[in-house]
DNA sequence: TATCGATGATAAATCGATTAATTAAGCATT
DNA sequence: AATGCTTAATTAATCGATTTATCATCGATA
């Protein structure tokens, strides 16, 4: 009776109690060997600890570990439920490459929902996680970011170039100049009559639109600039509209690939071939861009870089007090393919 | 210097020992009532804890009552790297299904990615996680599911229609069934002459399309069964060689959307209409699947569905030592769109 | 009055590690 | 011989909760 505990269930596998009792030594000897402490320890026991740390197979406990350094290793990773904008394929992708950037430093992630209408984000929580990763998108309250802002660790704001005020640490996408990246190259196909069409109003998005024609000393022409919604009928109307125009405008600039496949998807129903009647391009470089006939001209955003900065500088920020906010633009990368080409003569 | 606590640390907010302070009784009571444990305390007391949590805003710290009790309340989500064969939005679905039905129980999600080489599994060490869900792929190593299976917490192997070994415990679609529905389909509307194309062998999914013909009396002639690999040069070297039989088939049944895609882009540029010409339908119901001109005939894997019950079914397993072993298929629907007609008479 | 039982609340053990403080031993110096 | 210094290893405090065992009080009963 006596030697029972008061608690008993099941219990971790092997305790830093039992390599110590195998080596012959305290249990803090044993923590200091392992853990590479700047403590003199013998050549003689240090060995004794590690060959009896192997031969029990001892892994250190995590959450004993976590509770007395008051440290979680762990990055919360907070996605909306419902993305709006981003692409499927741009989470998943996105998702894959944090997780390994985070492993590679040790860091677990812990993998966070939240919904609009009821924000309730478990990282915001005491004692979960060290710092976090905010998936930005155009349907998340601002509310989400001040939550994590106020709530003692370090949060970063990942943003597909649509954040209205800007957080305290943030890295987002130079969606302007992807934008005017491809205007551009539409112009120096020898395309003039070029549309904006938005599938979702983008002021940064039409900037770029603007700066390219700016550059190549060419006017925007008002009613060449449109605003559909990502509907497939509304998307119908505005083309058949456009179609009306004299002169027809010979180019498309569309402001993500799911409106270009649709608008494509519009014109060819029509008798008009893309890209030798009119040109297409999209923004974003879903999957779908490079699969559907003809492929998609596109903006590609650098997702592989953007996950191992936004890992690497939300590390700096959980373990150095002082380490500067992160607010960084990244650029884009003009994809040709088929859906793009010289204006035929007139 | 007496005061001073040996190791000092930015501490959690609020402890337990706050509000028993406040309340001014013993931490004990404090836990003993906040979990509604059938001990008694008197309701002053009970009244007056609650209030001082409720005033101090008391959020019991996780990593100690995980501690205590050895239970993580955490489930491991096991990924493939590089998925070889799961749509990006299969994967993206099903994660946020399966994130939102842990939160509902009030389970974490850590989130866990391995590479085929190194099959280093955060979730196979011991005290992260109490169960582990592992997405399955063809090219996922049998290795991955031993070592799961043998680490002491329950594991539910999560299948897409691929699995050889059935593991101890596995959901898994029913993805023969889906095919013959979807050759019924074909069949239904007047083909006779439909080639099976597998980008990627499927025993089960070449078993589904021979049952179709068996329950129709039909005979499957061997030289419309086509196996061409996943890459666009494969998919027309084999579509060419199709079009030259005569007479010339009415519709294809593709193993996967991508290649359904893939399969109707070379169709479009040699000129035939789809589905005038020649039917096409594909598998999965990926996103671009209803993006695409025209919109494909394929199989949806209820995702929803899966993510619920693998959660509530792990949960089971984790929380009743003498729960049974999960082993179901579930079925998948049939989802006509645009790429299947009926034949054009002769 | 002594004992028993019921009730209400607390003390203390516990989970598994980390690390500051302390002790012990050995050697050199005064 | 006493003191101080270095090195090696251990003891004990600590993180923040949970839960068993125990204690204290009061009323009722023999």
């Amino acid at each position: 009776m006596i030697d029972m505990p008061l608690i008993s269930r099941k219990r971790h596998d092997v305790s830093i109690q039992d390599v110590a009792d195998l080596a012959q030594v305290s249990r803090a000897a044993v923590s200091l060997v392992l853990n590479d402490k700047p403590i003199r320890i013998s050549e003689e026991k240090r060995r004794a600890i590690k060959e009896a740390a192997r031969q029990l197979g001892y892994q250190p406990h995590v959450g004993a570990r976590r509770l007395i350094r008051q440290k979680m290793d762990t990055i919360g990773l907070v996605f909306p439920y419902d993305p709006a904008v981003l692409s499927e394929l741009f989470h998943f992708e996105l998702t894959r490459n944090i997780v390994a950037a985070a492993r590679e430093r040790n860091y677990d992630i812990l993998l966070d929902l939240f919904r609009s209408k009821s924000p309730d984000i478990l990282s915001a929580r005491p004692g979960r996680v060290d710092g976090t990763i905010l998936i930005w998108d155009r349907h998340s309250p601002e509310q989400v970011v001040e939550t994590l802002e106020q709530c003692g660790h370090p949060t970063i704001v990942l943003g597909g170039g649509y954040m209205h005020h800007k957080p305290q640490d943030y890295i987002d996408v130079d969606i302007k100049s992807g934008v005017l990246a491809i205007t551009n190259h539409l112009i120096n196909l020898g395309h003039r009559r070029i549309v904006f069409l938005a599938g979702i109003p983008s002021p940064q998005k039409f900037e770029g639109f603007q700066a390219a024609h700016r550059q190549a000393k060419l006017r925007v022409s008002e009613d060449l600039i449109l605003d559909c919604g990502m509907a497939e009928p509304e998307v119908a109307i505005a083309i058949d509209a456009l179609l009306k125009r004299k002169p027809r405008p010979t180019a498309i600039v569309a402001t993500n690939d799911t409106l270009a496949i649709r608008t494509i998807k519009v014109l060819l129903t029509r008798g008009i071939h893309v890209p030798r009647d009119i040109s297409v391009v999209g923004f974003d470089d879903i999957e779908t861009a490079n699969l559907v006939l003809p492929s998609i001209t596109t903006v590609r955003i650098p997702l592989g870089e953007m996950a191992e900065i936004v890992v690497s500088s939300l590390i700096r920020r959980i373990e150095h007090e002082d380490a500067d906010h992160v607010q960084r633009m990244l650029p884009t990368r003009l994809v040709v393919r088929e859906s793009s080409a010289p204006p035929a003569q007139e």
